[in-house]
DNA sequence: GTCTATAAAGAGATAGAC
DNA sequence: GTCTATCTCTTTATAGAC
C-alpha cells in the first residue's frame, strides 16, 4: 500500500471519505441481502447509512456500481474465509476435516458474518447482464476452490467414485446457500447447522442396518 | 362446479376471458421466475401473453394478486405432484424409495414442467409482507408433507436417530430449490440430477472403506 | 463532502373509446 | 375484452448551494 501524504495528520489514517464510503457499502449490503437488487431502493441505503440518496452519488456512479461491489466484497471475504479455514488444517488432513472446515466457513460467512457474502448469493441472479458477467472471473475462482477439493478427495478414494462431482458441488452449494432463505437466529446455531449438513453429507443419514 | 348456461353454447366451454386469463398467469409466472417480482414488469408479463399492460387490470387487480396466484399455483402443484409420486408407491415402501419418488417429482417440478413452482422459489421472498402471509398456510401444508415422510421414517428407523430432522429437511430442499439457479439443459438431466442427489443423501459420498 | 431541490424516466394503475 | 392514452407516484440520477 503506497504512503499516502494525507490531510494534515501522517499516514495510514483513513480519509472522512473512506469511512463514509464503507458504511455506505455496509448499508447497501444490508438492504440488497434483505430486499434483492430491484427490490432495493438508494434511499433505503442511504437511511441505513445516516445519509441522503442524493449523497450516495458523491463517493458511488451508480447503484449498479454499488451492486458490483458488494458483489466482490461478498465472495471474496467467504472465499477468503474458507481457505483460510481449510489451509489452517495439517498438510495431510482427510477430506472428511477439510469438508468440514469448508462447510463451517461458508455457513459462517452466510448467517453470523457481515451481510456481503449473503447479500452475493440473494442478488447475484437479479443484477444487469454486465454487472454479472465482470462478476464472473471471482466467482469462479470460488467455484475452483470447490472443484479442486472435491476432485483431490476422489482421486485420493475419499468420495466413492460413482458420486457425480458437479452435482455434489451443487448439492452443498444449494443446501448451504439456500440458509440465507430459510434461517432466523433461535434453534440451531450456524455452527451446528454446518455440522448436520457436513455428517449428512459424508455419512448420508441411513443406519448402519440398512446401507448398501 | 356449476353448470354454466354459458355464452351460446352449452355448458363446460371455457370462456375466453378464462382462456385469456390462463395465459397471463402462465406469462408471469414465466416472468417471476426470471427477474423476480420487483424486477418484473407488468409490460413484460404483458408482451409475453401477447396483450398490453393495461389489459391485464381486466383479469387482475394488481401485481400483487398476480403474484399471489402464481404462488398459490407454484405450492400446490409441486405439491400435488410430489403427494401423487409417493402415493403410487406400495404401501409399505421403504423410505429410500419414497425419499426417491419425493425427490425427482420435486426437481421437475423446479427444472421441467411449467414455470409456477420455481417462480414460487424465486420470489416468496421478495412479495410483500401480506401476500408472503395469506400464502404461508399453502406452504406450510407443504412443508408438513416433508416433516411427516422423515418423522415417520426415523421412528421406524430408517433414518439414523442422531440426524436433526428439521436440518435434513432444509438440507434437502436447499438443494432441491436452488437448482433452479444454477441449471442449465445440457448435461445431467433433472432425472440425473435426482438421483444423484437421492443417493448421496441416503449414502453420503464416503467409499465403504472410509465409513464411520 | 453533504445537503436540498429537482430533473428525467419508469412503473403501476385508471379511464374511456371501440 | 382489449386497446390507447394518461395519471400519479416512485425512483434513479443530477445541479448547485453551503
Amino acid at each position: 500500500m503506497t504512503v499516502n501524504a494525507g490531510p494534515g495528520k501522517r499516514e495510514q489514517r483513513l480519509r472522512k471519505s473512506d469511512v463514509t464510503r464503507g458504511r455506505i457499502l455496509d448499508a447497501a449490503a444490508e438492504v440488497f441481502r434483505d430486499k434483492g437488487y430491484p427490490g432495493a431502493r438508494l434511499s433505503d441505503i442511504a437511511d441505513l447509512a445516516d445519509t441522503q440518496a442524493g449523497s450516495l452519488y458523491y463517493h458511488f456512479d451508480s447503484k449498479e456500481q454499488l451492486a458490483e461491489e458488494v458483489l466482490a466484497i461478498g465472495v471474496d471475504r467467504v472465499s477468503a474465509a474458507v481457505g483460510a479455514a481449510t489451509e489452517a488444517l495439517p498438510a495431510g488432513a482427510p477430506f472428511a476435516d477439510r469438508l468440514s472446515a469448508a462447510v463451517e466457513a461458508h455457513v459462517a460467512g452466510m448467517l453470523q458474518n457481515d451481510a456481503y457474502s449473503a447479500a452475493n448469493v440473494r442478488i447475484i441472479s437479479q443484477v444487469p447482464i454486465d454487472v454479472r458477467e465482470r462478476h464472473l472471473s471471482r466467482h469462479r475462482h470460488y467455484g475452483a476452490f470447490w472443484r479442486d477439493l472435491l476432485a483431490a478427495a476422489q482421486a485420493a478414494g475419499e468420495i466413492r467414485a460413482d458420486v457425480d462431482l458437479p452435482a455434489m458441488r451443487m448439492l452443498i452449494l444449494g443446501a448451504l446457500n439456500w440458509s440465507v432463505e430459510w434461517y432466523r437466529p433461535g434453534r440451531l446455531t450456524p455452527q451446528e447447522i454446518a455440522r448436520q449438513f457436513t455428517e449428512m453429507i459424508l455419512r448420508g443419514i441411513l443406519p448402519q442396518s440398512k446401507r448398501f
